[in-house]
DNA sequence: GTCAAATAATTCAATATTGAACTAATTTGT
DNA sequence: ACAAATTAGTTCAATATTGAATTATTTGAC
């Protein structure tokens, strides 16, 4: 009696295993790092700092609330959450879109412009402490370019 | 007028921005494809799996509270009252440590072990389609020793 | 042109997370 | 031996997230 190769799951190589494992603790542990200097250095979180990058980098400075989800990875609901409490402390302003009224634009406001301003030497900081000062700096560009192919291959 | 060097935080290279970049757009999809897919496939979320996969693992099927918790990288907190809703499902019982009255033991079920086998396959799939499969294979070990490697430098 | 389907965003209630304060047990220094 | 400090875990209120339902607009089929 064989295992049908067609319904029974491709198990997983140890070296497999250990990669995921791997992928996992480092992910986390270097988001939960990163989010906690955050919040110590600064009065915005992880998403809000790329909310802000978004806009910052966006033209005109907006970026309608679809767009920026995607962007950013969170929900539609979410995304609409952290923008309202973003709106009320005066980080960003909503604007509606003039040709789909439909569309909510998201857009930086000078004051969020300056708050990033001030947040990213630390942020910057702590990526490299967290990250990037751990990798072997001859396999930076090797490393980049292997989580692009796998972007590539994801269809990402 | 020159910046000083000790106190001007070291910019990113153009390399390292997209390592930063690839390495967030790579992990925040990737776990958020897995969630969904565990969500649909199974009663548990990625946490109860990893907390049901620690115990499974560990001696006795059990694990003192704190332990586990570094192990899932959930704070104390979120971890208590993650293990009251897996107790209140029957997949986990808590037991008093004899040695340490302090100490609280999660310990894995006879339903807590059913499940995780259940839903063991489904997750490996997962974990392929959204990660696995996209490693060249020649690069499997190699990726998995960088990160290694990285985790290592961390002192994690 | 009009009605049905699709799209963009928001709302709201249920659920989950955070972190500071708390309880209880153990360890340490004298 | 015993008070102070430390450690393990929990509680609770504030905050954030989720996802299904809702509103408003636009698109497409006829």
């Amino acid at each position: 009696m064989y295992a049908d190769p067609v319904t029974e799951p491709r198990w997983l190589s140890p070296e497999e295993i250990r990669l995921w494992q791997s992928f996992m603790r480092l992910s986390v542990s270097t988001f939960q790092e990163v989010d906690a200097d955050m919040k110590t250095d600064s009065s915005l979180t992880r998403d809000d700092y790329e909310v802000l990058v978004h806009l910052s980098g966006a033209p005109d400075h907006q970026l309608a609330m679809g767009e920026l989800s995607d962007r950013v990875f969170n929900s539609r609901s979410r995304l609409t959450q952290r923008i309202d409490r973003m709106q009320a402390k005066g980080l960003v302003s909503r604007e509606q879109r003039p040709d789909d009224k439909r569309s909510t634009l998201a857009c930086i406001t000078k004051l969020g412009m300056d708050t990033i301003t001030a947040a990213a030497p630390h942020h910057v900081e702590s990526v490299r402490r967290h990250l990037l000062d751990h990798v072997p700096s001859e396999q930076v560009v090797e490393m980049a370019d292997l989580l692009d192919e796998i972007l590539a291959s994801k269809g990402a």
